[in-house]
DNA sequence: GACGTAC
DNA sequence: GTACGTCAACGCTTT
DNA sequence: AAAGCG
């Protein structure tokens, strides 16, 4: 079935340099749709538009607009002082009308429609400086090594399809993101004490002085990470993939290692990597106080 | 990308 | 009819 | 209160 027959400007080239259309990107994502709808489909979902292509100025887009046919699902999602009325994107239909608006990359919440305020994933997002990917890998390491030995949580990687990698945790969503964030605050600026010269918290850029920073702002009330499987707005459209740890340690050169071209290939001869993500979510309780027990003896 | 308004 | 301007995020941290 | 940041 194909729904990409009402959209507009289907010839326009959004990636210049790698002569992508919109065309080939409503492909690809009809192409991946079985593969990226359960990330999506009880999640608000923020839009990363660029209907002019990629060279030219985008926007994020949170509200559905006006227009928007009255099938395509939205929510009512608080925020400071308002309301935000974000769209659902549960089916194949919705997703392809969506890229036909312009957007490129699609943003998700940690959490799920049903309970907003309590994420099923901590994220650990690893911004690196200036490029350099394999000190992101190394990092990622130390950090699901920390993670699994140190406080009995395992970690799920994904190559983001910009320059870093985020390492995902399940949560049975029992802690809400105030806790979980404080959590992940901790172990970014533990990670920061240990190895002072890899790991930096600092928000600042200007403070980080070529570390690689841990981002743990993502895990906040209505923020959002990149959705597994979506394209990026770079040059040969780069896609996030969930990989697995020894493909991490082997092969992978780049955060942009697969584009909407050759993921295909990948999926054909690799099993899901994230399988498993929810077969065991967490309560933090007992890494909370892991952690804390970790910190003290640092401290002395 | 869609829409409203000016010419 | 065409051309052009306008709009399309938000939460947390730091200063 | 405003800027920086993702
Ligand atoms: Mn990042
Ligand atoms: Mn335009």
């Amino acid at each position: 079935m194909i729904f990409s027959d009402k959209i507009a400007y289907s010839d326009k080239i959004l990636f210049p340099k790698s002569g992508i259309t919109k065309g080939k990107l409503i492909a690809y994502y009809e192409a991946i749709a079985a593969d990226m709808l359960p990330y999506l489909k009880d999640r608000p979902l923020t839009l990363h538009r660029f209907p002019d292509g990629i060279e030219k100025k985008g926007f994020f887009q949170k509200n559905a607009s006006d227009y928007f046919p009255d099938w395509i699902k939205t929510i009512e999602v608080k925020k400071q002082g308002g309301w935000v009325n974000h769209v659902i994107c549960d089916c194949k239909e919705t997703l392809i009308y969506l890229v036909g608006q312009g957007t490129i990359s699609f943003h998700i919440t940690l959490s799920r429609t049903d309970k907003l305020d309590y994420p099923d994933k901590l994220i650990f997002d690893l911004d690196p400086p200036n490029g350099s990917f394999c000190d992101v890998t190394k990092s990622a390491q130390i950090l699901r090594s920390l993670l699994e030995s140190e406080l009995g949580l395992t970690s799920f990687p994904m190559l983001t399809g910009s320059s870093g990698i985020h390492l995902v945790v399940p949560l049975d969503r029992s802690d809400n993101f105030d806790s979980v964030r404080a959590f992940a605050k901790n172990i970014a600026h533990y990670t920061a004490k240990v190895y002072p010269e890899k790991f930096t918290a600092e928000i600042r850029k200007e403070k980080r002085k070529g570390r690689l920073f841990v981002d743990y702002l993502r895990n906040s009330y209505a923020q959002t990470a990149i959705c597994p499987f979506s394209a990026r707005a770079f040059e040969n459209a780069p896609v996030a993939v969930p990989i697995g740890w020894d493909e991490l340690q082997n092969g992978i050169k780049s955060a942009q290692a697969f584009t909407i071209d050759t993921i295909s290939n990948r999926l054909k001869y690799k099993s899901n990597p994230w399988e498993d993500l929810f077969r065991n979510p967490y309560s933090l309780d007992g890494a909370i106080s892991k952690l804390e027990n970790l910190s003290e003896k640092k401290l002395v």
